[in-house]
DNA sequence: CACAAATGTAAATGTTTGTTTACTTAGGCC
DNA sequence: GGCCTAAGTAAACAAACATTTACATTTGTG
């Protein structure tokens, strides 16, 4: 049996940096921004706790650069994204293990909040420019009423994310993507008619 | 102008429960769990902090309370409920505003966690018997799929109440009953057909 | 009225928190 | 190859935290 030794990183701001992200942004996901200790993620890294403040100012400055991760993640789920498209990624994306960066991730870390004013100002920037394309791509006028339409369809998104991952709640906790495709097919085609 | 002295309440070991609980739900809906302090609690109460520990021996006990009454409020609102409901109780529910015991307290009170995983399984439960309750309001056998398809109702509610109250999300946060009663009616008909 | 139990408070306790400081170690460049 | 800067660490810091203890006040009752 291998020493579990995790192979002796070099010393390199970048990936240091890189991988305080990756990992402060599964706390934050996880347990949310109070529960999470500086010292948790640190230590999931495995360097010192002291390196946060060095490349992130705060904790919050460590919050803020992971959300603003999340924000290019989901952007680039949604750009120019298409009536038909919704659906399938939407299913594909839910359904898909919490690997770096999924949708389910994104969408979690987008709920999460510190407190600051400021970060709430970017969540809800980053989900009225994603509601905003998801009613796009219904190809109708952006009037207002399509727009709460697209909201809705987030919401339901968002709602299935968090039976899904926080919750856990059976069955909809261990649907895969053909399970899921059937019923939100059912509510977009609703909500969003070509 | 008076001196905004509040009507000096007689010691009521029972009013004092009612009034700590009342409090602490606000601040766990609004803050979390992590984010709330035993003393911001007292405070909103004007008790003293130990008074917590009295009545619910810690601040997990606390919010064990809450929790069960979030599942009195809910299990309420869903219980015996038609088909023909649960669209225009949604609306309602969801658009009137955040008084004591409303669905979108109860709903937001649910997705808050303390870590405990007795919590955990608490919040599991009461949701599982919501989303079985709704799919029994459809009238169908109660397989996997109408099941699944409940759930996706359940998250559709969440997720609205979420991008409300959490998010503040234009415009679906200014929506009113009547403008949700629509794209609610749209969802659950699609997810839920008689 | 007195007194005992119930209700409430003030203050102290020991952790845990985010952050800072002073120090050590590694790596690239002339 | 020595050296200077960048990268990382250990320890200390004060503030905030939940909880406990010891004490005060109110209230119902005989």
């Amino acid at each position: 049996m291998s020493t579990e030794q995790v192979p002796r990183r070099r010393r390199n701001a970048a990936d240091t940096r890189q991988l305080l992200l990756h990992v402060a942004r599964l706390r934050f996901i996880r347990d949310g921004y109070a529960a999470t200790t500086v010292r948790d993620i640190a230590d999931d890294a495995g360097v010192n706790v002291a390196l946060i403040n060095r490349y992130f100012t705060s904790k919050e400055g460590l919050f803020e650069a992971c959300l603003g991760m999340a924000a290019s993640d989901i952007n680039r789920d949604v750009d120019n994204i298409t009536l038909d498209q919704i659906t399938a990624r939407m299913a594909n994306k839910i359904a898909t293990g919490t690997d770096e960066g999924s949708l389910q991730d994104s969408l979690m870390m987008l709920l999460r909040t510190s407190g600051e004013e400021r970060v709430n100002l970017m969540r809800r920037e980053i989900l009225h420019a994603v509601s905003e394309k998801l009613a796009a791509a219904a190809g109708r006028p952006a009037d207002e009423e399509t727009l709460l339409r697209a909201q809705v369809v987030l919401a339901t998104a968002i709602g299935i994310t968090l039976l899904r991952t926080s919750l856990r709640l059976a069955p909809i906790a261990n649907a895969d993507e053909q399970d899921l495709i059937g019923p939100l097919t059912d509510v977009v085609n609703a909500l969003l008619p070509r």
